[in-house]
DNA sequence: TGTCTAATTTGACTAAAATCAAACTTAGCT
DNA sequence: AGCTAAGTTTGATTTTAGTCAAATTAGACA
């Protein structure tokens, strides 16, 4: 009875593991079929709606987790209020980390958002049976490094123009929008757009219009994008 | 006589390590004496000089290295030549990292450097038998993470002044300078600040001008300089 | 110490993006 | 369908930082 009602959690578990959407890009890939059992049992799953806090800087450090749907803005702010997306996290992504006491960042659904949490405190037990559970926290890391080294460079040294063109050419990216002619869905509002390219939101609406002006690209109702000029947009980027 | 060879061998090995003055902050300090004696078997150390180009974007990521002394920066270039400094790394720093096919930066000495190298693939290899040093590697890119992202709100944010007063301090404290008014040497050129900051030379200069002419600086001959108001300069930032 | 070059500073002017303000559009709600 | 608030666009103007140019200073080296 106990044996059934064990084999019954456990294999629940991995049910849950094996339907899930990002299995094979989430940290918790590397893990084998022994190990994400005991992994999956850790979880929790949770629903956030448009605009609800995740993660508040300052606030202990307690859980980290792996986004299964939705688009989650990390942000930095300043006394005064003015705000830096410091990324953009997606399904697959990493929120968090399990070496700092704190975060540094407030981190907010865009739309709605289902998230896997784990306990930091959890998974450092967990890596010391499971040490590849770090390498596999390290790629997530190590990218995230990248891609805000990448965006260094964009806030540093690339005019309004060419910020603008990068943000959709990376948006058609993480869209794995394969056509010459991509068509996706903008998720940030204008102010967050300027938030993440170091803009004001008329400096931003500016540029959109010329770029449709110049049939570079076409937008559509409910923010529909399409790149008409992909290879214009690349070099202008 | 093969024995005596042997344990001479593991001692100076041992010893270069116990010497080395960043052996309590590199990303090697999590080895116990035996990880320790393996590991430093794996290491090289080289001197650059001045100006000396340690790793070059696009080619392939053979070495990490951990420097010893001096400072290094990091960098990338936009085809034009427009260049932005991605972060300054100091002794205790991890230079590149065990991931990526190739390096995505660039990496050049500034004044004299001592670094300690290790080969990408046997660091994996040694990993495999000694799996805590992901978990160093982690926490050190970890770091590099949050210390981009700091910069990444700096430069979509914060104005030229503000950028410059975040500057100085950044250098106050990786001179661990505790005193009120820190004295410590600016080990970048004018135009490499600007290449760290998002700005020009000249702006970097009428910006230094001002905080000099204000007294909330002094600068002495070959860079050196003490912040002589503190506050100010943080209320600044 | 003097010379030469590189680095820095300063000034005048320009351009890019920010600010301020108002009009217009969209989306959600009754 | 009409109302409302939020979001976006556009225009006029200002501000900040960039550009171009020249003068000054610092550093390296014979």
């Amino acid at each position: 009875m106990n044996q059934y009602n064990n084999h019954f959690i456990e294999s629940l578990n991995l049910d849950k593991c094996n339907s899930c959407p990002v299995s094979t890009i989430s940290f918790c890939t590397i893990l084998d079929e022994h190990g994400l059992e005991e992994f999956s049992a850790m979880s929790t799953t949770k629903i956030y709606s448009d605009s609800e806090l995740i993660f508040t800087e300052g606030k202990v450090n307690q859980y980290v987790g792996s986004i299964i749907e939705g688009i989650v803005k990390i942000y930095k702010l300043l006394d005064d209020g003015r705000q830096q997306i410091v990324s953009l996290a997606f399904p697959g992504d990493l929120l968090g980390n399990i070496i700092d006491p704190e975060y540094s960042y407030f981190a907010e659904a865009i739309g709605q958002c289902k998230i896997c949490f784990y306990q930091v405190s959890r998974i450092n037990n967990f890596a010391e049976s499971n040490p590849l559970i770090y390498r596999s926290i390290l790629t997530k890391t190590n990218e995230q490094l990248s891609d805000a080294r990448d965006w260094l460079l964009l806030l540093g040294r690339k005019s309004a123009k060419e910020k603008i063109a990068s943000f959709l050419l990376l948006l058609a990216d993480r869209n794995n929008a394969k056509s010459t002619q991509p068509r996706f869905k903008i998720p940030l509002k204008r102010q967050e757009i300027a938030d993440f390219l170091g803009l004001t939101i008329e400096t931003v609406s500016r540029n959109f219009s010329n770029f449709k002006n110049q049939q570079i690209i076409r937008e559509q109702v409910g923010h529909m994008v399409t790149i008409v000029d992909f290879n214009l947009l690349k070099s202008i980027s």
